[in-house]
DNA sequence: GTCTATATGTTGATAGAC
DNA sequence: GTCTATCAACATATAGAC
């Protein structure tokens, strides 16, 4: 869990502030956006935040949450590792509909600063969580064995984060169908 | 095909333009940076280019050629439509191998400029031929019928693309496997 | 083709009044 | 908590000599 400081008046910028810097992009948006998209001067979106780093490495901080949450979740259910797994893509796929731009937002992270840098972090101990169970579910027998663990796990998941780049979800019935897609397509296969 | 013109010492400059722009991104780049690393003023650069949005549109046509060149050559074979998008498949994963900075650039853009606006066109363009590939070997029976058009091109392809992220090939022998890897998964899936 | 200036705009961030 | 005014740094791009 990544603590959040109970600031207020900075939550209500969050959300169109991390709508800016997911359409526009992170350098592309400039304070001066940001102010004049939450009807404020720049001056006075200073008075809540130390910078624009600070923006980004909030709304990043509420996307690891809500994916480490996942898979904390998923580690406390017993049975099958395989079906652990299913199930942290399912979830996984409704943290994705439910905090879209957050979780965009930590996926196009490149590192060049110092809360890019955290995020990256963050990102490979999510990976790692995600690694161990896919080896989880190989070594139980449930998965095939001609493929590698860190490999099957990237392509897995960047299958669903791929979601980020197009997928407008436009309810609760679209989510569950997302889910069953994409779950059809990497434990079952498109051949038939 | 995006004609390009033969300017040679253009050619020159622009792997290592590439290289900056997938690294730190586009936006995070300035003149002076890829000056310096060619070894120039920024000056001579504009001597061989009109600007910065010209060096990204430049690399965006390469990566669009090269897609756009394995759906022209798969739609001239015959067979099944399933085996030709397989085959669309493998020659994707090789391209990316081979240009990876190149696709990365073209997976990126958000539509700022008009250059990335072009490029998000040709993709429209290019998802376009790929989903009629995706709908045809359903059409013909060869793939499970119970899943949307668009949204399996968009995954399979996701996932394909979800590449660029991590994915450093080291040779012949690991593009191979990585082909391999992702069309098990995809066609075949990954529970036994 | 390359250089040394330099023009011109925009950026993130701060000072200080209200 | 919001404002006006402003700074210093850095951006893209150009002028003009060699």
């Amino acid at each position: 869990m990544t603590s959040t400081p109970p600031r207020r008046s900075l939550e209500e910028l969050l959300p169109t502030v991390v709508a800016l810097f997911t359409e526009r992009g992170y350098d592309a948006t400039s304070m001066e956006d940001i102010a004049r998209a939450t009807g404020r001067t720049k001056s006075a979106v200073y008075h809540h935040v130390s910078g624009k780093e600070e923006l980004l490495r909030l709304a990043i901080a509420r996307a690891v949450d809500a994916l480490s949450a996942v898979l904390t979740e998923s580690a406390a259910v017993d049975g099958r590792a395989a079906d652990r797994l299913e199930h942290v893509v399912r979830r996984s796929v409704e943290v994705l509909a439910e905090q879209q731009p957050y979780v965009t937002l930590l996926l196009r992270v490149r590192g060049n600063t110092q809360a890019e840098q955290w995020a990256l972090e963050q990102r490979r101990g999510i990976d790692r969580r995600l690694t161990a169970l896919v080896a989880a579910a190989i070594a139980e027998g449930d998965l095939r064995t001609d493929l590698d663990p860190p490999v099957v796990t990237r392509l897995l998941f960047g299958t669903v984060n791929s979601l980020v780049e197009w997928w407008r979800p436009t309810g609760a019935a679209s989510v569950t169908a997302m889910a069953d897609s994409i779950v059809a397509l990497a434990f079952t296969g498109l051949r038939r």
